[in-house]
Order: C-alpha cells, then structure tokens, then sequence
DNA sequence: TATAATTATCTCGAATTCGAGATAAAAAGG
DNA sequence: CCTTTTTATCTCGAATTCGAGATAATTATA
C-alpha cells in the first residue's frame, strides 16, 4: 500500500484507469445510442446542432474534436440518414452550415431526455459532490497535458 | 453556479471533461511514442510483454482492450518491424505466444525509463495525493458502469 | 468413444478516422 | 488592384479497429 516505489508509477497507473474507465463508459453510451443507427461521433454532432442550432461544418469539428477530412465523412452519413442538410452560407461562400430536418429535430426531442436519463445511470457510481470534483481535477489535468 | 438546473447535467459535463482530458493526454503520449515508430496500441503490447513475459496473444488482446480479429493485425504489425516474434505453445496447440525479440527488448529498455518520465511530466497537473483519490473514484465510476 | 460446446487464432469486408494535398473563397498587405 | 496568406471544405489513400464467420484444437458431456 505505502510501497515506496508506489508514487513512481501513480502517473501510468492513472493512465490506465482513466483509459478502462472511459472504455467502460463509452461502451455503455454506444448502447444507449447504436440502436438508433447512430454512433457516438453522430450522435455528438447532432447534439451539438440540437443545442446552438445550425452551425459550420468547420466549428463542428472542433467541437467534436475531429480532423475536417472526417467530418466531412460524417455530415455526409448524417446527410444520408435525412437527420441534417446541408445549407450554403449567402455571407461567405466558403461556409457550408450544416442544420437539422424536421426529421433530426423530432429525433432529438425525442431521445435527448432519454439520453441524459441513461447517463445519469451510467455516471451513477459517484454522487454530485464527487462529480465536481473530478470534473475541476480533469480540467486540471487537460489543461496542463494541453500547455505542455 | 449554483444553478439548480446544474445537478441534472453533471453526468453529461463529466462525460464531456472526460473524454476532452483524456484526448488531451492521449495526443501527448502519442507524441511520446509516435517517434518509434509506434501506435499507442503497439506500445500498450510491447509493454504488456516486456513486463509479463511471453504471453498468448488472446491474453494480450484482452489486456490491451482489442478484438481478436485487431490483435492479429498488431501482431503482425510488430513482427514486421521485428520487434516480437511468434512461438506455438508446445501444450496447447491453439496458442500462440507472442515474445520480445532482441530488438525488442532493447528497445523496452532504452524506451520505458524515458516514457514513465514523459507520464510523470504529462500528469504533472495533479500532485500524488490528488492522483490517488482520481484513481479511486475512476474505479468506482469503471465498476459501476461495467456492472449496469 | 462420439458429439457437442468452448477456446484460440485467423480471414475478410466494412466502418471510421486521419493526413496530405486540391480547390475555392475571403482577407490582408503592399 | 494584385499578390499573398488564411480559411473552409472536400478528395483520396492509408491506418486501425470491429464483427461475422472459418478453422482447428481442446474440453465437457452423453
């Protein structure tokens, strides 16, 4: 327990608890979401869409956190699936917005309560108290591990 | 702050931090790691062998986190570059271990010491204390979620 | 023992992601 | 106004991962 060497290796053991966490976690979001024929990048887009109402395509990915030759891949299955279109900005003819149908609206009016529910369930192993505090720790960490 | 409607969207906030530090921290390991001539997951085998001996790939698959059908295709990535190398298990004939070669271990010996320096400098936001009780309450969160 | 179930690995095709580079439009600098 | 730089999106090919199913060996069961 207080093993010396112990502190030497809190780092790479921090390391892998967060990865199995998170893969335990995630596992658990895909299911809650793959039955719609959506997959987690999807769904995020749609979310964040559902939330600030049509948006670039270029500030989805960054919000989302991919390379633009992928959302691109992804706006076009979302396009497919008749959840969003696509909509030529008239100010500037470089931006395309990316906007949800009636279709993805009534989509996400429908599952998003039930999406925050199933994570409620899936986050339920801490108490509020212990979320904010590790949501201030992560923050702490992803700044540092971004200034590096 | 003390918005009431906050509690409700804690589980979500705390899915959204997670996955933004733990992106933050991979794309820094990477970095430690890309140099070899390594992916994480190559890394994440190299480092299973060279701490546990020759293991059978199965094994290997599990700990790492990979289908049957990816750990064949790292296997076969680290053989090509020359690192690990094949054995049949003479009792069981449906095994195959994966073992270090000499470049290999080599390699792990040169590689593992500047790698844990590299973590310690990642995880350098939080002091040993504060990592400990992170570690803790991921396992919590990894249970809970494993066991829905 | 013969049959069924399980286990370990592999093959194959599909899905998702990336990086490099193309294209086109807008902004900045002279 | 012209050139250069920046920005937004897309195309293409490669890398990585997965799931379904094949094969072969082992173990369990009738």
């Amino acid at each position: 327990m207080n093993n010396p060497t112990n502190s030497d290796d809190l780092s790479l053991k921090l390391f892998v608890v967060l990865t199995r966490a998170l893969a335990s976690i995630r596992k658990r979001v895909e299911e809650d979401i793959k039955c719609l024929g959506l997959n987690p990048t999807e769904f995020a887009v749609l979310e964040f869409i559902y939330s600030k109402g049509e948006q670039p395509i270029q500030k989805i990915g960054q919000k989302v956190l991919i390379a633009s030759s992928s959302i691109t891949y992804v706006v076009d299955k979302l396009e497919q699936k008749q959840f969003i279109r696509r909509k030529p900005c008239p100010s500037d003819r470089r931006i395309t917005h990316a906007t949800l149908t009636d279709n993805g609206l009534k989509l996400m009016d429908e599952i998003f309560p039930k999406h925050k529910d199933a994570m409620n369930t899936i986050f339920d192993g801490l108490d509020n108290k212990e979320k904010e505090v590790m949501i201030e720790q992560l923050k702490k960490l992803g700044y540092h591990a971004e200034k590096i």
